[in-house]
RNA sequence: GGUCCAUUCGUCUAGUGGUUAGGACGUCAGGUUUUCAUCCUGUUAACAGGGGUUCGAUUCCCCUAUGGACUACCA
């Protein structure tokens, strides 16, 4: 098997959706799995839809990902440049070897004229193609008389160069993931290789390109399977071996139809896209939403491939170890948000304690509050199990860092009995002339007590909870308790009773 | 409209010409717990429809339906 090589090659128009993401993500695996090389290309040959900072939010977007480029507009590489823009000298002149052949030719209608025309089929109910059938009718170096075309060319005048496509013709080619397509050249149309701009269109350049850079497999979204059969002709016409090519099933939607979009995203309140997108209309991130890129990626992958075991949890290295092209699927997958969070919920159970405390305190500092990193390790341990994110303890222990301003009412009616302020009191006092004020120690002596009293367990520490906690959640009471120091628990059972009274 | 692609629990999916159609997320229920959550156990629920082929089709073929992509001098 020669040498793979294969690329993933975005355009610049905006930040990189997940759907992208997968698509990098796959083409990485693949390179990584089979010893070959990833490249990165950027496709910026619409100079009209140029987008500032999108080409450094794709390469930081990949790079959170760990997905490595190993050739790149950065990296470097012995098939550069890796961006269009800079390769703009390379493409005239295979635009103009297919004229020469007799396979592409000179096209001089305007865009006006186009939509015209379109829109007049259209209204006819019929839709307008430029190929075999209308192209004698229309502007060009075959409908006109060589003469003409010739002056309007050496005049400048604003002309395109167009694939001349069979009229009828059945094409014949493979997909990895879907098998053997045909499809007739008849209902294809004439596409334009070359712009009037000077720049070519992405058919021409990425074809050009892949053969330049001796791309092996093309893995990209299904949205290009429709434009294969011209890609084969072309890789014909110019007389190159084709590479491979495997069209990628779409991300959908969470809810209803279609593919994922941004909106979905404001809609539902989950990221659609990698980072944060600061330019324009922003847009949110999964880094910035806390997501491990461990986990982000782990999610993708399994968003359409499966390794065929019940693995579900994978590391980079795993997966490029798992990963082949014939275990993707051929339908679109729904995106589940819930299903990221559970992914980032397993990452983040099995993170070191110090990490998640290093974490932690980053927020809490945000919120003004310092904690020694020894006692977050205890409070982490304490609640980690219970949340996805690393913002989501705040939620979890926020009683641990301020004593309750209010009282839950359902609680209160439920646990609040006539004899509980005198039991509490002499909670207190037990509390009070305790020393050994670990967690072991306190729940030893309080239920030495209990028993000794004959008192309910559970009414005692519900009880409790409610003054300590001002509601019933949160982790063992113990725990609590010594976390917040024996003065605080002996002022919080002041401040419960004289707030619920009675 | 035309071309192409797709269709297994709500979701991601496994799977085979003969299976109790398996797993995960979610849901629900029970258990554990001083509470909530976790956790454990269990439950739930699927082969789009119709024709063939076949002794037998979820599996192979055809049609229909539904969904999707594409249909630009955008990628």
């Amino acid at each position: 098997m020669s040498q793979v090589r294969v690329r993933f090659a975005p355009s610049p128009t905006g930040p990189l959706h997940i759907g992208g993401v997968r698509t990098a993500l796959y083409n990485y695996l693949f390179a990584k799995k089979t010893g070959g090389t990833f490249i990165l290309r950027i496709e910026d040959t619409d100079q009209a839809r140029f987008v500032e900072g999108a080409e450094e939010y794709i390469m930081e977007a990949l790079k959170w990902c760990g997905i490595k480029v190993e050739e790149g507009i950065e990296e470097g590489g012995s098939c550069g440049p890796y961006r269009q823009s800079d390769r703009k000298e390379i493409y005239r002149q295979y635009a103009d070897l297919l004229v020469e052949k007799g396979d592409a030719y000179y096209a001089f209608d305007t865009t006006e004229e186009l939509d015209y025309l379109r829109s007049e089929s259209e209204k006819a109910g019929n839709t307008f193609i430029y190929n075999a059938g209308t192209r004698d009718k229309l502007n060009n170096s075959l409908s006109l008389d060589s003469a003409v075309w010739n002056k309007k060319l050496s005049d400048h005048e604003a002309c395109v160069i167009r694939y001349k496509m069979p009229l009828s013709e059945d094409i014949h080619f493979n997909d990895i993931i879907r098998g053997n397509i045909v499809v007739n050249t008849g209902t294809l149309d004439d596409k334009v290789l070359f712009k009037s701009d000077g720049m070519p269109t992405y058919h021409l350049a990425n074809i050009v390109d892949d053969h330049l850079m001796l791309i092996s497999h093309v893995i990209r979204g299904e949205e290009w399977l429709p434009s294969l059969p011209l890609h084969i002709m072309l890789y014909r016409s110019f007389g190159w071996d084709a590479p491979l090519f495997a069209h990628l099933p779409l991300l959908l939607k969470p809810d209803g139809k279609g593919k994922l979009s941004k909106r979905d995203g404001d809609k539902m309140g989950f990221p659609v896209f990698p980072l944060f997108w600061p330019y324009g209309e922003t847009a949110k991130g999964y880094r910035e939403e806390g997501y491990y890129p461990e986990a982000f990626v782990n999610m993708l992958a399994l968003l359409g491939w499966n390794p065929g075991t019940e693995q579900e949890i994978f590391t980079m290295e795993e997966l490029a170890e798992a990963f082949s092209l014939d275990r993707v699927g051929k339908s679109g997958s729904r995106f589940d948000p819930e299903k990221a969070k559970w992914f980032n919920h397993q990452y983040l159970i099995k993170k070191p304690v110090e990490e998640l405390a290093m974490e932690f305190r980053e927020f809490l500092r945000s919120h003004g509050y310092h904690i020694d990193i020894i006692r977050l390790d205890i409070l982490i341990n304490l609640v980690k199990e219970r949340v996805s994110f690393v913002k989501d303890i705040w939620d979890q222990t926020d009683f641990f860092f301020k004593a309750p301003d209010n009282y839950d009412q359902e609680v209160i009616k439920k646990r609040w009995k006539e004899e509980t302020p005198a039991t509490l009191l002499e909670l207190r006092s037990l509390l009070s002339s305790t020393d050994d004020f670990t967690p072991a120690g306190t729940e030893a002596a309080v239920k030495a007590w209990i028993e000794e009293k004959g008192y309910n367990m559970g009414a005692v520490m519900n009880a409790f909870r409610l003054v300590i906690v001002g509601a019933s959640r949160g982790p063992h009471m113990f725990d609590i308790i010594s976390w917040i120091g024996k003065t605080e628990t002996l002022s919080r059972i002041d401040k419960g009773l004289s707030a619920i009274g009675r």
